[in-house]
RNA sequence: GAGCCUGUAGCUCAACGGCAGAGCGCCACACUGUGGAUGUGGAUGUUGUGGGUUCGAAACCCAUCAGGCUCCCCA
């Protein structure tokens, strides 16, 4: 055990349980991406480090993100994000594709950070975007995609919610506070900061960024003016057509989102858990221009989010909303009586599988009392029994487990016996 | 990269310088052709790892690994 090869920090296994979690979030996301039209794409797990130099944080490139030296001398990286390569692909054909572009992708990600809760070093992430339009409405649409992907999982608008701002209308707002525009991402850290520190010393913080009081106190009214978004003509559309989507109720206006990231250029977003134990972000996106700048495509605005698996996993457990594990895909066991009726029983669950029911055959004697308590604990549905007394006459003892009946059926009608009964059970 | 906390049976935890334990789970039997419930019995540990202090260490000290909570960061 002490010997045992760890798996590497951060990284995670997948038992069958977890493992159903993840297809359980996959599924879900693609049903929000389809019911909107988008369509699923990828890109490489490893990409050139390049890629990344170019457009994304030094901090990400430095020190988040898992770069090796390749035989060939090359240095490749482990993918952080997804949208360097996004760029990449819709640049490469940037005139051929038909716009808007609707993309979604879920993948797997690594990130060199200090594992904590919500937070891992391999982790999946739905990537979604529509590129080459730029509008209120356009934005309107991915936050409903995120709202609807939020009512499918079975969360409620008061168990999270969706919190949005735009930062141009927030860049108009600092040029009345006089605010130069090199300290604009100082304050937009500040904003983001404000939930963490307590107010005198993020008051503190303010002024030693170097704004001066009148400054402060009309910041910290914009930061609680929750009706800001009706001095802006893009808000005023945007919750209009969220209106109209029908998914207004998942959508607040909040002056204290910014998201740090500096290629956000409009509509900001984030959502968040409004009472679990996990503070990050659900999932958290906006619009963003000159997306292909940096790999030689001509200007496209788009619009996107990213969630990843899991803090929403956090997120479902807590609220309960974990659906049921089953722990085999089958429905039906087939028990062994002894060796003897090694080839019946075998054939005999053939005989189910070719008829496109899921079966479990148990593959050495044991008691049946044994194989009855693994029928259990894999809760099938069915449990069948072919001993001595069924094969003289040519029947089978088919049980409900569920029940406890159990029937016996010529071997010819065993089929639709099975099917029957588990259209009922 | 920094600070603090935690590692004991498969799981959740107790023992806090003096014989390493409980509940749950697991296995067997009651029930040699039938699970879930019940009863009886049983197995399970280099106390994360390595060193040190001590007559004696799961406990105290140092190192290391892993996990958790913050800071940082969150593309």
């Amino acid at each position: 055990m002490a010997n045992k090869i760890q798996p590497i920090k951060g990284t995670r296994e997948f038992y069958p349980e977890q493992m159903a979690l993840r297809n359980f979030i996959y599924e879900k996301v693609r049903a929000a991406s389809q019911a909107f039209g988008y369509q699923e794409w990828d890109a490489p797990f490893i990409e050139p480090i390049d890629l990344y130099a170019a457009k994304s944080g030094e901090e990400l490139v430095k020190k988040q993100s898992f770069t090796f030296e390749d035989r060939g001398g090359d240095f490749v990286t482990l993918r952080p994000e997804l949208t360097p390569s996004l760029a990449r692909m819709i640049a490469a054909k940037q005139n051929e594709l038909a716009y808007p572009v609707r993309w979604w992708s879920f993948g797997p990600f690594w990130r060199y950070e200090q594992p904590q809760k919500g937070r891992s070093r391999e982790f999946f992430q739905w990537n979604i975007d529509m590129l080459g339009v730029n509008s209120p409405q356009a934005d309107a649409e991915l936050v409903a995609v995120a709202s609807t992907f939020l009512k499918s999982v079975g969360l409620t608008p008061d168990q999270a919610t969706i919190y949005v701002n735009n930062r141009r209308l927030m860049d108009s707002e600092f040029d009345k506070l006089q605010i130069p525009n090199e300290k604009r991402l100082d304050v937009s850290n500040l904003v983001d900061r404000r939930s963490k520190m307590e107010s005198a010393k993020w008051d503190a913080y303010a002024i030693e960024l170097g704004l001066n009081q009148t400054q402060l106190d009309g910041l910290k009214n914009i930061l609680s003016n929750f009706e800001l978004w009706k001095e802006s003509d893009e808000l005023v559309k945007f919750f209009s057509a969220l209106e109209a989507l029908g998914v207004s109720e998942y959508v607040k206006y909040d002056p204290n989102i910014m998201r740090g990231l500096l290629y956000y250029t409009g509509t900001v977003f984030e959502a968040f858990d409004t009472s679990g134990s996990v503070k990050r972000a659900i999932l958290g996106g906006g619009r963003y221009d000159n997306l292909l700048a940096d790999v030689g495509g001509n200007p496209l605005s788009g619009v996107g989010f990213a969630m990843g698996d899991v803090v929403m996993g956090i997120v479902l457990q807590e609220k309960g909303l974990l659906p049921e594990f089953n722990p085999t895909p089958a429905d039906v066991l087939v028990t062994l009586f002894d060796e003897t009726f090694l080839s019946k029983s075998f054939a005999l669950s053939a005989q189910l599988r070719n008829a496109g029911i899921n079966t479990l055959v148990f593959p050495e004697p044991a008691k049946l009392q044994k194989q009855f308590k693994f029928a259990d604990k894999m809760k099938t549905k069915l449990a069948l029994v072919l001993g001595p007394d069924e094969d003289a006459k040519g029947l089978v003892v088919v049980k409900n487990l569920k029940s406890g009946e159990q029937v016996e059926v010529k071997k010819e009608a065993l089929v639709e016996s099975v099917k029957g009964m588990l259209s009922n059970a």
